[in-house]
DNA sequence: AGTCTATGTCAACGGTTGTTGACCTGGTCC
DNA sequence: GGACCAGGTCAACAACCGTTGACATAGACT
């Protein structure tokens, strides 16, 4: 055979990440995605169905939350937003849907799904069986509140202080906030 | 005159910003709008040239940010927050440049330029004549990544327990992490 | 050799979009 | 009354989109 289904496959998902990270869903046409895999459109269509089910594809990931229990609890805030970006910048999916979840139904319901259930159990494991269940879904909401806004700052709208931050500094700002709404006491309301 | 052409000009834009703010750019189409504003799409086109002007027209917007030195200088992050909250819910426009400005370019310098050239200045006044104004566009920006994030997870991607928490909850989990960021010392790095 | 299958191309479809230009029409002014 | 004009309609355009089905072809199997 000329080339393996399963290569041709990847080919056509990688460039559907390329594309759907860096145009969002409706502005990604399939036309392009398959020329830049070298190969006809109607291929993506034989492979994967519709746009749609290729988006499905490409939107595939997973947070990989480190266990908390294993982390010093007083640098479990600034260990959870490292962790974060380097998963942002080692995966595309985390762009795409961030990209797409703006106007795209699944891709919103992908992300909501990821965040509140890989993040929730995460913070209950963190704060013990102390407290209900609700509080550790607003703190994952708060949490995710503020590295989703920073990824939106630094990757998707590229301000410029935020782009030029390093690493560290973005730990180092965002450590003490994720702690905090890890951790910290419910303020009164 | 059976209508002015103020009028239906006003009636197209509030049709625009509504369909912008829960479509976005792409998904919005003249033909809807127009339909919306009870007029053919031809007029649109002749009050606003074209798609990328009414979109223009749309987003035209304005932060309002308070002046700091009216406010008592430890609760500056709690009155922004609440302010911010207000300006999302009173004015269409920052939803439109959120869910536009992850695919349209020049929704995403809109609101680059919005966030820095308003709230940069507002910072500057705060923290006085000391310090390099490159600390005050950080500041901005980590300002902008909690408050943008929080209205992405709130707004539109509708994060449940984003949306169910009251004005209050999230002003006083939010005040103190904006404060920090205006007022708080550098971290070292 | 001849058949069969997986891999791939090609041309076309129906639909939608932004945009355009020709045309109509109700009120205003001479 | 008749010319004029702002406000509005209508049909059509070229382009692009996702999707489909008929067709080609290189290699594996008998």
């Amino acid at each position: 055979m000329r080339r393996s289904s399963a290569q041709t496959k990847a080919g056509i998902l990688a460039a559907a990440r390329e594309r759907f990270a860096a145009d969002g869903y409706e502005r990604a046409t399939i036309r392009a995605i398959a020329a830049a895999a070298g190969i006809d459109p109607s291929m993506v269509m034989r492979y994967f169905g519709s746009k749609d089910g290729l988006f499905a594809a490409a939107a595939e990931f997973d947070l990989r939350l480190p266990d908390p229990r294993d982390l010093p609890r007083d640098q479990v805030g600034a260990t959870l937003v490292r962790h974060f970006m380097h998963r942002w910048e080692a995966d595309d999916a985390l762009q795409i849907l961030l990209r797409t979840g703006v106007t795209n139904q699944a891709a919103a319901e992908r992300l909501r799904t990821v965040f509140v259930t890989q993040l929730t159990p995460t913070i209950a494991a963190l704060t013990g069986a102390a407290g209900p269940l609700g509080q550790a879904e607003s703190r994952a909401a708060l949490v995710a509140s503020q590295i989703l806004g920073m990824a939106l700052c630094r990757y998707v709208l590229r301000l410029p202080p935020a782009v030029t931050m390093t690493d560290d500094d973005v730990v180092a700002w965002l450590g003490p906030t994720v702690q905090r709404y890890l951790t910290g006491d419910a303020p009164a309301t």
